[in-house]
DNA sequence: ATAGAATTGTAAAAAAATTTCAAGAGAGTG
DNA sequence: CACTCTCTTGAAATTTTTTTACAATTCTAT
């Protein structure tokens, strides 16, 4: 599969690493489910349903058992160390993602769901001075638009 | 209650005349239930999960009873007919709002929840050009600025 | 007013997310 | 390595959210 053009910015490794780091800070424990489920989130291109990463894992290790159960937990807990972020859009249901990848926004298909990342310099420039315009400290952002992809337009006609 | 100030951009008779020519288009009918649904919306500051605004709905006509079904029936009927749209973020479940106000965005303030509004045309213009070398049509957008507002600030030091 | 079709609320069903719990596995200690 | 303590897991049960079925009702166009 190819892999979203807003590249990660951490090697595999070093975000393994990060992630170790936070579980052992909170006591908690290292395990193969849990790395399963990183490296799953990793290599797909993200926006990934529950289910979704679920059946994923399932067809990558057809020989270890992992509960759709602990892909909920999992996904928490990443999310609760910031290491994933979950959004969701029009119809479909709740999506999950690295949030260690390089700074991007969305650009949503209202019609198919479809999302495509991007990056902005100068609309990035632009909000940090609209913050501090209003005497706000920015700490993160975000930033949707949505619209008709090119298939959708065309088959909207 | 407080209407929003990202003002609307129609005057709730225009925003029922559209939904009402939509429902003539579509052979569908103009009914209480979904009258009172599309008034909610409207007079709430947006970002309402399908409880909550049945809930809403509720207390303002304890008289009358309008079932969760309708509620969620008639979102998807809004939201197809894009006079809303929906979307999420973090922990918190799909919410729902009016897809007919100018502008969206938000500098929100993590800590008190205070929520600024504002717009920057140049922003503004960047967007659509973006948009446009996706090939994408947009329709909307929305953007979000998350940090510490000034008192805020001063009082974590 | 009437008829025909869409809509509604209720309740049931399906889907999604969370919790419980006993068995199993990781990490630190010796 | 063995031991123990605690966290984690899968499975199943439970809860929550969303959708559907259906008979009664309401709307719209004559």
């Amino acid at each position: 599969m190819q892999k979203n053009f807003s590249a990660n910015t951490l090697e595999y490794e070093t975000l393994l690493e990060q992630f170790k780091k936070i579980l052992k800070k909170n006591a908690l424990k290292f395990t193969l489910q849990r790395e399963m489920i990183l490296k799953a989130l990793y290599d797909s291109d993200g926006h990934l349903t529950p289910e979704a990463l679920h059946r994923l894992i399932q067809e990558r290790h057809p020989d270890i058992k992992v509960g759709i159960a602990t892909v909920y937990r999992t996904l928490s807990l990443l999310e609760d160390s910031d290491i994933v972020t979950s959004l969701s859009f029009g119809a479909q249901g709740k999506k999950y993602e690295l949030g260690t990848k390089e700074h991007h926004d969305h650009m949503i298909c209202t019609e198919c769901g479809e999302i495509t990342e991007f990056v902005d310099e100068e609309i990035e420039k632009r909000q940090e001075k609209i913050a501090q315009e209003h005497g706000f400290l920015m700490k993160d952002h975000s930033m949707q638009i949505y619209g008709l992809c090119q298939n959708c337009q065309k088959n909207n006609q």
